[in-house]
DNA sequence: AACAGCGTGCAACTGAGTTGCAATATAAAT
DNA sequence: ATTTATATTGCAACTCAGTTGCACGCTGTT
């Protein structure tokens, strides 16, 4: 993500209370160039103040039932997340590493065609649109360097 | 998937000998129409002879290192698998449900020009492209019915 | 003060997937 | 055919992400 977007005006947008913990991980989260783990997120937030994993998981669902936060899925690891606005960081397509985990934003790309092109192929109610690319990412290919993992 | 492509020559072509197990996994994820879980294959693989989990996992990693399956993760519950026969069930997007996992295929919407699109975009080297359109399904919506699951 | 309602923390749990290792089966070599 | 190497399986125990139940505490309201 390029620009940052405020955490409270985000919230506040999507009729979210601020406090503390909401804050806290939601900075974190913004303040990242990639879609983050919630172990990353626990460990970055708790350089600041205590939190409990079951109170981030709690928040975090609560940011992608208010379409504050993207979750996405992978084949190697956990869920990531990354902030779900609009103006600063459009919905994009990923690369995402098979042995790390390890997410690419490839920003600057418009899924809009796409999306129009499927919706009409399902009976069902798409809400949105998940594009990843998958092989493996340059620090893990060279020496099959196991687990460089983000720390 | 439409045509059944069959597993021992699927196997053949890929290089993997073929064994009790092997053959009967195979024919289970073959004979489905969608996507499935291990759980789902495990179940339907006991009905004809006894397997571990843990074979299983083993084969299905086997299979996707030869390209035999493809394996799909989404946010809702664990991986899925589906034959990666290039005729018979060629690479096509999926519509996810966020409520009981089930994945449908939106067979015959080819993707190679959004491939191509995006391949430029990461200096990684990006083996497979995963399309996903995320939603509820129909059984699940009417009433938020929970986890209608797979049998 | 007494109550409700929400947010948090702790502990214990679930479920997917993995690892180590011993037992077995299969194929190759003598 | 018996031995020897190699691949495959099963069991048990484990890891790790994410969840659930419940008690505690902090608002704000009557």
């Amino acid at each position: 993500m390029k620009t940052l977007c405020d955490p409270r005006e985000l919230m506040a947008r999507q009729g979210v209370d601020p406090n503390p913990n909401r804050d806290l991980i939601l900075k974190v989260i913004a303040s990242s160039s990639k879609a983050v783990t919630p172990k990353f997120i626990l460990t970055a937030a708790r350089k600041t103040r205590s939190i409990d994993k079951v109170t981030l998981y709690r928040i975090l669902d609560l940011f992608v039932a208010r379409r504050i936060l993207r979750r996405m899925a992978s084949v190697a690891g956990s869920l990531r997340y990354e902030i779900a606005c609009a103006e600063h960081n459009p919905l994009h397509p990923h690369f995402v590493c098979r042995e790390c985990g390890d997410m690419e934003c490839l920003s600057d790309v418009d899924l809009s065609d796409v999306r129009e092109r499927l919706n009409m192929k399902t009976k069902n109610l798409p809400e949105d649109i998940d594009l990843k690319l998958e092989g493996v990412c340059q620090k893990c290919s060279p020496r099959k360097r196991r687990r460089h993992e983000e720390k």
